[in-house]
DNA sequence: ATAAAACCTAAACCTAACTTTATGTCAAGA
DNA sequence: TCTTGACATAAAGTTAGGTTTAGGTTTTAT
């Protein structure tokens, strides 16, 4: 059993975003002695998924319906998995996303790269030339889909 | 020349977000017909780079910041360059770290997929099992670190 | 026993990035 | 010319996800 201090710590969290996500249900039942909480196995279980959940771009309010499921037992099994195949897809669709951009993002590298080796960003237009290296090339037409 | 009513649509972008942009700076020197803003080929590639900067992360004051060097020529090709190196990075760092989500989220998966099967959760410890696949059980690892 | 440290709540405050509202001007078609 | 729709501004409102503040209780160390 640990004080909501030494969680804190042990997450890196203030001690006011433990309150928060109590307040907010993410921690649904937590045992309390004379008012204060005591952060055991389950709760702690819980901020490890809470962590995973936020990183894959889910909102607090989703994230108290999933502890409030876990509360149910077995019946919502079938719902858990299916939150947890749609943020499956959502972070892989984020993830090809970040890939486009860090393909504009190369381009614009090079770009500034020639720019600043003959000190006239004219020269250059927004279009493939070529003189472009091979992989700018495609990293330029894949960000200019 | 176009108006804001035509780039709107052309970004998808609602009216509102355009002029909250040109408030915010992000369209240094717009011109102007008796007050009616006329949105040129500058703006439109301004547009284009703020879609992409926004996508990598960048707050609205930094990208105003972008901007500015812009109007103000050669010399700000360094800091250019080092604001998109910088980013770049970021985005790399991004990926890296929803790959591990994405990790944590298979496992999870997995993990639900075998409690509805028995119908038990309890059997299921947050542990890696024998039974576990090999890729689950890298992911997990991987997530677990 | 007492003082400091850690805990508690409720409510106000904060920030970013917009959006809405209220009010007024401009321009293109009937 | 007149009306309607697109444009303009300033200022207030919104949302998420916290943080801060004010005022009080509990625990711990001396």
């Amino acid at each position: 059993m640990y004080t909501i201090g030494q969680v804190s710590e042990m997450f890196h969290l203030p001690v006011s975003t433990l309150r928060y996500y109590d307040k907010e249900g993410l921690l649904p039942n937590i045992e309390r002695v004379s008012g204060i909480r005591k952060f055991g196995e389950r709760e702690i279980e819980a901020l490890r998924v809470i962590e995973c959940l936020k990183k894959s771009g889910l909102e607090i309010k989703q994230i108290k319906q999933f502890m409030q499921w876990c509360t149910e037992g077995s019946a919502t099994y079938p719902k858990r998995k299916e939150l947890f195949e749609t943020q499956k897809k959502q972070v892989e669709e984020e993830i090809e996303r970040l890939n486009k951009v860090l393909d504009m993002l190369r381009f614009k590298c090079w770009y500034y790269g020639e720019a600043i080796r003959d000190g006239n960003e004219d020269r250059l237009s927004d279009l493939p030339t070529p003189d472009m290296p091979e992989d700018i090339r495609k990293a330029y037409l894949h960000s200019h889909q």
